[in-house]
DNA sequence: TACAGATTGGAATTATTATTTCATATTGAC
DNA sequence: GTCAATATGAAATAATAATTCCAATCTGTA
């Protein structure tokens, strides 16, 4: 049991393939099978595993304990880390960043772990956005008269960041500041016939949940980015988009959050001018 | 067992979100753990996942139940499932996406063409950066009185999430806003034991290049982030790092500039919090 | 405050699944 | 062809995990 038992999934891989030669049929049966189906291997039970492969349960442990596993289910979590991993290399990365950063790795590896943290992050998204939410809500802003953009404290760079964007491609926008503490007012202005983008992440500041609230109850249609779907923004939006950020050291990327927004209001530009050209054919 | 039970997990997240609202606490508890963590709940053992969420297992099974599944395994089905059809890597993905978003199709593409050109960004700047460029900025900022962060337009929510961040780390910071018109004033007191984050890209606003070559010229040490070593921001500055932005539709990512300003800012504090506990030994 | 109904915790029970065992079959060496 | 070593099949057993059940607790209502 003191021998080098493989621990990931290619290691093992390279194992089998050295020893096919040598193995006994119905173990290199399920040799085979294992290579070929790994998802079944990942998931299936020891019974159904081995009645796909076409042998005896019993075979199928023997084959692991060939390979230096004192049984199935060790051979399985193997199989089963592939499947994880796959999805999440980069978690992995971050992982190992972060232990780096911990032991005082110099600061290149503080650098390391930011730009680890938003490739996950878009990734995540990318992997996770609703097509058709996304084109509601490029609809839905698209015919808004006015778009009211709303978001404090660490969520304000995004809201900032729209709202230049929807000022460069000429669209009516409003950014709700704290600055002056006329939000309230500012706010009483929109109508149903407006729309707004609400952003907050957890710890949701209570600003932005009041105000959303206040706004949602003139009938204006919310378009909300947040953290999870039991955000409190997610009631009182139409259309509301969960994005997981990855974090280091404490600090949360937006990167995700920005690529998200930039997207929108491009797309919601782009709506317009489709929706203008066909008005003139 | 009539109802109609999500068979994949489109569907059964949407059917959690629905009922959201009307579920006990714990019941909620679990429901919420799942969606985050639809991995675990893939792999782990009822009793595992259980502990990890906080709850009994009977709870896990009576969620299920609930969702109209007959039983915890049966729910653990659609996880797999979920894993199992997630095939291709990000890699192939991204490629896949960039292609698509390329040759115009809808406005989904519009947002993976932000993704794209999001994550080109992050992978040139991880190459590029110079790590010892990288330590001497934080030195320099670290050890500054006040941090002055300036920057308009485009770059204005980098610098906004740079304060964001800054006054967490309790790091004393000043945000050279242009709303008031009062920059001038509020430059004029800084000194060369503070220290300037300037960031601006082409084309260049005037008046952050204004305002740099004044603090400047008051003998205040500039760190600038901008996009090429011909900026007029590089002529003032100390230490610049030259961040290259892929651009989509015209508008430019600015992931690597905020996993940059991320990264500075956090290794920043730890600089300060590594000197002060060496003061103190 | 008392009560009914809903919810929860935790142990007991049942079920499923992995592993072991042993009898039988196969293989290769002499 | 015989023997020993190895491999295989099938059922018995052990381990593990899901589910059920019941008492305790909480929640909302009269």
């Amino acid at each position: 049991m003191d021998e080098r038992v493989p621990r990931d999934f290619e290691t093992l891989r390279t194992a089998i393939l050295e020893r096919r030669a040598s193995l006994p049929k119905r173990i290199a049966q399920i040799a085979a099978y294992a290579l070929d189906n790994p998802d079944d291997i990942a998931f299936g039970t020891a019974a159904s595993i081995a009645a796909s492969a076409g042998v005896q349960p019993s075979t199928l442990i023997r084959f692991a304990q060939q390979l230096g596993f004192d049984g199935f289910t060790s051979l399985q979590q193997v199989f089963r880390e592939r499947l994880r991993e796959r999805n999440s290399s980069y978690d992995e990365r971050l992982a190992a960043l972060r232990a780096k950063a911990e032991e005082g790795a110099g600061h290149r590896a503080i650098f390391d772990g930011f730009v680890a943290a938003a490739s996950t992050s878009l990734s995540d998204i990318s992997r996770a956005l609703n097509d058709a939410h996304f084109e509601e809500a490029v609809a839905l802003l698209a015919k808004a008269e006015t778009i009211y953009v709303l978001a404090k404290r660490r969520s304000y760079p995004v809201a900032s960041y729209i709202a230049y964007a929807l000022g460069k491609l000429k669209i009516r926008n409003q950014l709700v500041e704290s600055a002056a503490g006329l939000n309230a007012e500012m706010i009483a202005f929109a109508t149903p016939r407006d729309a707004v983008i609400a952003i907050s992440f957890s710890p949701y500041a209570p600003a932005t949940i009041e105000e959303t609230r206040s706004i949602a109850e003139q009938g204006v249609p919310i378009v909300a980015i947040t953290d999870s779907s039991f955000s409190p923004l997610a009631q009182f939006a139409k259309i509301w988009f969960e994005v997981a950020e990855a974090d280091f050291g404490g600090f949360r990327s937006i990167s995700a959050t920005m690529a998200l927004a930039m997207a929108l209001t491009v797309a919601v530009g782009e709506k317009r001018r489709e929706a203008s050209r066909k008005r003139k054919a």
